[in-house]
DNA sequence: AACTATTTATAAGA
DNA sequence: TTCTTATAAATAGTT
């Protein structure tokens, strides 16, 4: 989009890959913000420059964006024949496989919370640096709790999803052999 | 940038407003990809579609480029007060956050069930090939349900799953973004 | 920062 | 959805 085409490829002189960054990422941001506006979408973006500055745009904010997720609105887009769905009788089984997700999901819940003390440790910690600029030790430490809380959190909650998963897997598989035992 | 210019206003048209988002979504992914590509710059986007569905576009990942900024900024001398770890203070939008979630997790949790509710369809049709065999039609078709409900189910957890670590990992990065504005 | 020759994105249409 | 194409917009190189 220029006077010449140019490679995808890094810009070698960093005088003008700033320059190019600097374009492109007013550039980006235009883009986002029409996104936005157009199609009534909501829009976060976090840059990190070369040289390890960062900018944002968020539409209506980052902060609004990251939380939408709190409030997404699950519809279920399963479609279950009917035939399927009825007869509520449970057995032994069902009732364990029950009591078990639902364990997890307490499991799960706890770690979410844990997120959001993160969070608010997060707010604790910009009041505090506003009569202590500039930023100071404490922050840096509160920083890399946060960063090893959230990691933690992140692989726990892969783990449980891997749980999940592999359960249900094998539940499926357990039922495909029962049925073909039975037809032989 | 078409054959007509067009007014900085949302698409009153639902359908042209999907189309819009659908082609200016992946315009706008390409631009951070090439952004990335040509300035060695970390960009993370998210982005909600006027339907409510989550995007992501991370280079190298969303995760990773809050994982790179803390490696490259925090040196690793530190030891961490413990107080900081909690401070149960909860605001009211830290309770807001937590009604939220929990509604969520309900929800998941309903999703959950509806997967059970395949299993006991199953024993259903178990019973009934007793009387019918060798395997019969209706057996075979709800096999073939529940192996798609069952993959549906696991697609849905595991998309939420990375629009939470997508959505946590924006939230943290725009908090140091903050941070760092309020040293300067 | 501005300026343009070009390239790229995309609105409308199929 | 995918493609085509006329046109608008972004931008690479220049001043």
């Amino acid at each position: 989009m220029g006077r010449r085409k140019i490679e995808m490829k890094m810009v070698k002189d960093s005088g003008s890959r700033q320059v190019t960054f600097s374009k492109r990422r007013s550039g980006l941001f235009k883009k986002a913000n029409e996104l936005a506006t157009l199609c009534a979408a909501q829009v976060a973006i976090v840059v990190f420059s070369p040289g390890g500055k960062p900018y944002s745009f968020g539409h209506p904010s980052v902060e609004a964006v990251a939380e939408r997720f709190l409030t997404l609105n699950l519809r279920s887009r399963v479609s279950i024949p009917r035939q399927l769905v009825a007869q509520p009788q449970r057995e032994a089984k069902v009732e364990r496989l029950n009591r078990r997700l639902n364990a997890i999901l307490k499991k799960l819940q706890a770690e979410m919370k844990r997120g959001e003390m993160l969070d608010e440790a997060v707010k604790v910690a910009r009041k505090r640096s506003k009569f202590r600029k500039p930023i100071n030790e404490l922050n840096l430490y509160e920083l890399i709790e946060m960063r090893k809380a959230m990691g933690q959190l992140r692989e726990r909650v892969k783990q449980r999803m891997s749980d999940i998963e592999a359960s249900s897997s094998l539940l499926l598989l357990s039922k495909i052999a029962t049925k073909q035992a039975e037809s032989k």
